[in-house]
Parts: structure tokens; sequence; C-alpha cells
DNA sequence: TGGATGCTTCGACACGTATCGAAACATACG
DNA sequence: CGTATGTTTCGATACGTGTCGAAGCATCCA
């Protein structure tokens, strides 16, 4: 009667609270060494390591060994997905009596989300590009980058013929969950995040998904793509 | 350090294995008594009242009392689009040796997806109607209506003009885990389900979320969108 | 009003599993 | 080669929770 016994199984590996928070450290698509996840998970080393087994066995991560260190990370930008999915399901009464910790606040205002840009900030650059009709959205959840597109790319250092697409696209796009609308993905949001970070618009956080808006990024994003931060903005950065 | 516990408390509901199986008998959007679901997830009444109540706490379900019967269904969309989501994490090594039962296969074929058609015949539906360019996809997952697109409709007996959009929007881009393209859903998906069906295209089963497709469905949906059914059809319909 | 049906609450039991201490294993470093 | 660090395995414990029998409400019907 019940075709589908993997939802049950795929949710029993995230419902435990330990391995809901090594899920959630790795949705920046980064990979972590073992320690640091049972650190982020606030477990010890061996119960992280028992979780960690289970995460791989229910092919939720893969692993690459190197040296000492078994580096962890997402299996696929899918998980992230499923994982963005999820947490738009319960948030109601959980977060709404807290007003949000300083932090929350940050990545609601800029993150990665797995490789890319997210949060407030990624859905305005995404916006910003449609509007200037550099990027357009086509179907299959893909963009399609314009001749006006790809000159600008150009201009700002980025060689848009040379991103090679993978199986799953060039420039997809991706739901954000928090903003409800799409921000740019796939290999061109990938090398579009580098190079913001490159030109020191953005610095990518060390420790979290967190992202931070340079003053020079707020100014130019202002210019180049009217993007105005300043608006939407989290309390310091008004 | 974990500003999600949602996640995890979300992901739990899901976990249980009675619980998937009476969301997955929800997924197709209708409201179902308690008892029908017991049946469902083979377990006693007792059981699934308990696990009913849970999973309406936590914001999965609603429920309607109508005398002394209580229907329970999916508190929305973004439910069944997460269960979708789940179950395409898994099924590497579980689905795989078995070739899929009777019932498994005609799911895939054709479904419905909540409130609208789901499945191969979904996605080519929508990939038709997008070649004829009835509908064209656009910005924040939605489809839009064609002048053409609004004719087409028109002559099949459905005014688009007189479709209210929700707030999630009019016409939306639903991605189909089997298929992993997106099909025809929103206002639009479901008015358009309920006229195949009304036009005897198409045949609903009253107890699972297979939809059938009739021998005028299969010719008429090759001559008005080019959809080839045959090619994509299981063994009995091809 | 009395009895049937549908559903929920209560209580007790049993099973699964998350957790950590101790120890084993692997690799790097001096 | 011995020691330190990172990671996994083993074993025991304890807590959570899914399960059903029995009983309690609510509704419908005669």
């Amino acid at each position: 009667m019940n075709p589908q016994p993997n939802v049950a199984s795929a949710a029993s590996l995230i419902a435990d609270p330990a391995r809901a928070a090594i899920l959630m450290a790795l949705t920046d698509g980064r990979a972590r060494p073992a320690g640091e996840l049972a650190y982020a998970a606030s477990v010890t080393a061996q119960t992280a390591s028992s979780h960690l087994g289970k995460l791989l066995a229910g092919g939720l991560l893969t692993v690459e060994t190197e040296g000492r260190h078994r580096y962890y990370r997402l299996a696929g930008p899918h998980v992230a997905q499923a994982l963005e999915n999820l947490a738009s399901i319960g948030p109601l009464e959980a977060v709404r009596r807290k007003p949000l910790t300083r932090d929350a606040q940050k990545l609601q205002f800029a993150r990665c989300c797995y490789d890319h840009l997210a949060g407030r900030v990624g859905v305005g650059v995404a916006r910003g590009l449609q509007e200037r009709g550099f990027i357009i959205p086509v179907a299959d959840k893909q963009f399609e980058v314009t001749p006006a597109g790809a000159e600008w790319f150009g201009r700002m250092g980025l060689d848009v013929t040379k991103i090679k697409p993978t199986r799953r696209g060039f420039a997809r796009q991706c739901l954000d969950w928090t903003e409800r609308q799409h921000h740019l993905a796939g290999p061109l949001g990938v090398q579009f995040l580098s190079l913001l970070c490159a030109k020191g618009w953005l610095r990518r956080s060390k420790t979290s998904r967190a992202v931070q808006v340079t003053p020079q990024g707020l100014r130019e994003l202002r210019e180049q793509l009217d993007v105005d931060l300043a608006e939407i903005a989290p309390a310091t950065s008004g």
C-alpha cells in the first residue's frame, strides 16, 4: 500500500537534532572534518561519528579522506534543497516568539546556499540582473544570459563563454525560502559569488554561511544593478 | 548555535512510517476521514488518532469536522512539495532492486500532485503547452499565459480570465521529482486537471493518486499538444 | 431514549536508538 | 620509534515514543 517507505527513512535521518545540526552546518556546500561537525552539533566525537556513518549510508553525505582528517560534505544540491524545503514547514510558532537572533538576521540578509549567493542580497541581485535584462528566466528552472548580460559579466571580469555547464545546467533558478523568490545558482552563480568576493564587494564568513557586504559592495551593487541594500539590510548594516 | 531546530522537528513528524503513510495518502490534496487513514497506515484507530494529533499540532495537516467524521487534509501544497522533495533523496538502493510494482508504474506515469496533474503525463502536457507557445515560464516559479494560450484554453472551455490567482500565484511551476522537470500547478493547473477529467480525457482514481488516460485523451493530447504518450506509457497502455 | 458507529483519551508495555566512556585504529610529527 | 591528534568501534545505559487494550465522548439513527 505504501510504495515509498523512502520518505520515512530519509526523514528519520534528518529528524535527529544532532544530525540536523550537522546537515545545516554543511548547507553552504563546503566540506568539513568530523571534529568540527561534532562541535557544531554539540556532541562528542563518538556520537558525531555514529551520525556521520548513518548519514553516509543514507546517501545524504559524501566523504573524502585527506591525511588523518575525513571531510564530509552534502551529497548534492538536492539535499540542501530538501533541507531548505523542510525548514519552510514548521517555523510558524517556533520562530515567531523570538525576534530572531543577531546571527539569524545576518543569515536572512545574506548567506551562501550550498555554493552560491542567497538571502535578501541573493534575491536582490538576481532581480537586478533580470531588470537590467542581463539574464532572463527560461524553461527548466534555468536562466539564460542575454548578449547584454554577457557583455556586462565580461566587463565585470567573468567570461561566461568559458563557464562549462554541468549536467544540471548553466545558470539555475534556485528558490529561496526566506524570500520566496529565485536567486542565481549553478556554475554561473558559483563563479559570480567568487567574483564578487574577489572584487571585495562581499566577504564570506569562515565559520558560517553568512556573507558580509562591504561598503564598496554596497555602493557598487546599487550603482551597477540598482540593488538598494539600505532598505533591506538588518539593523547593523542600515 | 543552531538557528533552525525546525528542520529536525518537521522531519521527525515525517520520520515515523505510519505518519509517512498517512501523509503520502493525502498527497493528492483530498481530505480523508481518520479511519481511512488508519487503514492506509495499517494501524489501529487509536494509534492513527495519536499521529493525526501530532501532525495537526505540527502544522502539516488541517482538519474539518463534519458530523461524526473528521476529515484531514494536507495543510497546503508546500507540504506535498516537501514530501516529494524528501522522496528524491533516498531511492537509490531501496527501489532499484525491485523493478517497481504495477501501481508504482502507474503513479510514475500519471498521478495528481496535491490537486494538479503530475508524473510523465503532467510533465509532457506542460512541455506541450510551452512548445505551442501557450504558456511561458517567467520569474518566481510562475507560468504566464500568452494571448494564444488564453485563446486555446478558451476553446477548450476554460476562461483563464475568470481564474483567481491565490497568494502564491496563478500558474505555478511545480518540480516533478520523478521527471526532474516542471509541470503546471496553481489555480490554472487545478482547473486544467478538472477540465481534462470533465472532457473525459483523464480519469482520477477514487482510491489513490493514480490518473488514467482514456483512449480519447490519448488521441486528443497528441492532436492538441503533440504529447506522444505511446512512447512514455507503461507496458499496459503502450 | 437506547444502541451503534467514528474518533479520541488514558495507561502500560516494549522496542529502538541517541548518548557517552573506554578502547582500538590511523595518520602525522618529532 | 614513541607520542599526540583525529576518527571510529564497542558496550552499557537511559530516555523517548510508537503501539494497542480499555474506556470515554460525540454524533447519528431508530
